[in-house]
RNA sequence: GUCCCCAUCGUCUAGAGGCCUAGGACACCGCCCUUUCACGGCGGCAACCGGGGUUCGAAUCCCCGUGGGGACGCCA
């Protein structure tokens, strides 16, 4: 029986833009595998490109990955036996592979300026081949260690020549390799380029960084998005010819908009879609929604069951369950997880932004208040933030009342409400939602009309308001003395605007 | 264009040859609950991409088409 190494996987992302969310399913997944096996979850900056490369950009992973309470057990800040987790400084480890690869005969050097290779291109399309690429016939017409003679090369080497160093791709063999998603996969070598392993500038590509590092960091399982398969092949081949063992790979569907492609940053704008998990964390979403919502985009776990917290995901995640076809992102669903959360939360661990947001304008609500405001309001937000577009009535005498809702008010109202300001005014200093009903309910046999009758303008003039939580017990909480105010202002109000129409 | 991957309701999916009259969830639409709105409950609409095989039998296996996606950089 095989022994089964220690399963130790990375979460690789570039510095070069915000996270992600495609990247943070990628990171979840990586790291639920890892929580599951008893494994460790790397984290590794991948700064190759230093073109790219954006100081800002590596601290907004670090946050958003901390937002989402996915821990690393070895990376940036907390280091590891594999040190340092950053590519740009582990240059030595890539330098000589690729010199051994040279060695080998597998790789070599290769002089080409940016203008040679545009000629190239534009050469062999001309010629009818609409993909160029640099590959085992082409390298044979270009400047490099295969095609100039050994002491033309090492002139141009000791002359420090910008140079590369390219994978010598094999002419004609069939690479294959097992997805653990996907099952076989094969390739045929004629179209594989020859890579560019180490750059002009010293660095190496994320091909040749990816293989040297996940070996160096023994790395068993590689996670990551389809977007790579294709470039597998010769990552498999650079495993081969260093004389290592690849890891076992899993590539996950990509994540699609739903104007289709890529969710890209561009692609998702336009349809209002965030794609940066920093937009979902300043929108308010919840993270266990967002982990639980990322964690079925592609992954399901065989039965009905929808809302999983990271532990139950720990514990019933698999690979095998991963589906292989791209998903389309659906921001309804997310919403709707987003929801649950939610409503299975104390009202007391909600009230935090509301709280703050009520404390610049009225110093001296009490907490407890607030809190009771989002116990009632709770079942129907669907973000944290709701709260707060939707509370204010608790706090101040609405500014302004529903027009729709005044336009069909009954010229009768205004008497109506003056009526019940009448009966509450006699009722207990302190109102309970029980006592708001017997008001409500004598006011109304004491008019002659239907309890129904009345609601409707006692709403309004409460709250502004067509639509909220039971009146009663908004009443009770907003208290006697401002429902009595509200009630009789919005009377004169009332009778206002039915005269002048 | 070339190579690779994929294909069940609008969307996410269950389905590993008979359990399928194809199940669940989101969205949508009704009804109930609620003196409002939501929540909740009940119900409805809605899918096996097409064509060939294999088999007694195919959503499930194979082939071809079509469609979608990805990759074709000294980016990752």
């Amino acid at each position: 029986m095989e022994l089964e190494k220690e399963v130790r996987v990375r979460f690789a992302p570039s510095p070069t833009g915000l996270l992600h969310i495609g990247g943070l399913r990628t990171a979840l997944y990586n790291f639920v595998f890892a929580r599951q096996q008893k494994g460790r979850f790397i984290l590794r900056i991948e700064d190759t490109d230093r073109e790219r490369y954006h100081e800002e950009a590596e601290k907004n992973i670090l946050d958003a990955l901390q937002w989402a309470g996915l821990g690393y057990d070895e990376g940036p800040l907390v280091g590891g036996p594999h040190a340092p987790y950053y590519q740009s400084q582990r240059g030595d480890s890539y330098r000589d592979a690729a010199e051994r690869l040279i060695q080998d005969g597998h790789a070599y050097y290769a002089f080409d300026t940016h203008d040679e290779l545009e000629q190239m291109r534009t050469r062999l399309l001309k010629a009818g081949n609409p993909s160029p690429r640099y590959d085992a016939i082409t390298r044979m017409s270009m400047r490099n260690s295969i095609t100039l003679p050994s002491q033309e090369v090492d002139r141009l080497l000791a002359e420090g020549a910008p140079h590369v160093i390219r994978l010598k791709v094999p002419r004609r063999e069939t690479v294959r390799f097992q997805d653990l998603i996907r099952g076989w996969v094969s390739f045929e070598s004629q179209g594989i380029d020859d890579q560019v392993l180490l750059k002009s500038d010293g660095m190496p590509t994320y091909h040749l960084a990816n293989v040297v590092d996940d070996y160096d960091m023994g790395i068993s399982h590689v996670i990551r998005g389809e977007e790579w398969l294709s470039s597998t092949p010769k990552h498999i081949l650079m495993y081969e010819y260093l004389g290592w063992t690849a890891p076992k790979l899993a590539h996950l569907p990509l994540i699609l908009s739903p104007a289709g492609g890529k969710l890209s940053k561009r692609n998702a704008d336009e349809l209002g879609i965030p794609v940066s998990v920093e937009q979902y964390r300043d929108a308010g979403y919840e993270p266990e929604a967002l982990l639980n919502f990322l964690a079925l985009l592609g992954w399901n776990p065989g039965d009905d069951r929808e809302i999983f917290s990271l532990d139950e995901l720990v514990e019933t995640f698999s690979l095998e369950r991963i589906g292989s076809s791209g998903i389309q992102f659906n921001l309804d669903k997310l919403r709707w997880f987003n929801q649950q959360y939610l409503r299975s939360k104390p009202p007391k661990d909600l009230a935090g932004p509301l709280l703050k947001h009520v404390m610049d304008q009225h110093p001296d609500v009490p907490e407890s208040y607030v809190v009771s405001v989002v116990s009632l309001l709770q079942d129907r937000i669907t973000l944290r933030d709701d709260l707060i577009n939707l509370s204010a009535y608790f706090f101040d005498d609405p500014a302004q009342y529903d027009t729709d809702a005044v336009a069909r008010l009954k010229p009768e109202a205004p008497d109506h409400l003056t009526a019940l300001a009448h009966t509450l005014e006699r009722t207990a200093e302190v109102l309970s939602a029980a006592d708001a009903e017997s008001v409500m309910h004598e006011t109304a046999e004491g008019l002659g009309v239907k309890p129904g009758a009345l609601m409707f303008p006692a709403r309004l003039a409460v709250t502004g308001m067509t639509v909220g939580p039971a009146l009663f017990d908004s009443m009770a909480l907003i208290g006697r003395a401002a429902c009595l105010r509200r009630i009789r202002r919005a009377a004169a109000r009332f009778q206002e605007y039915i005269h002048a129409n």
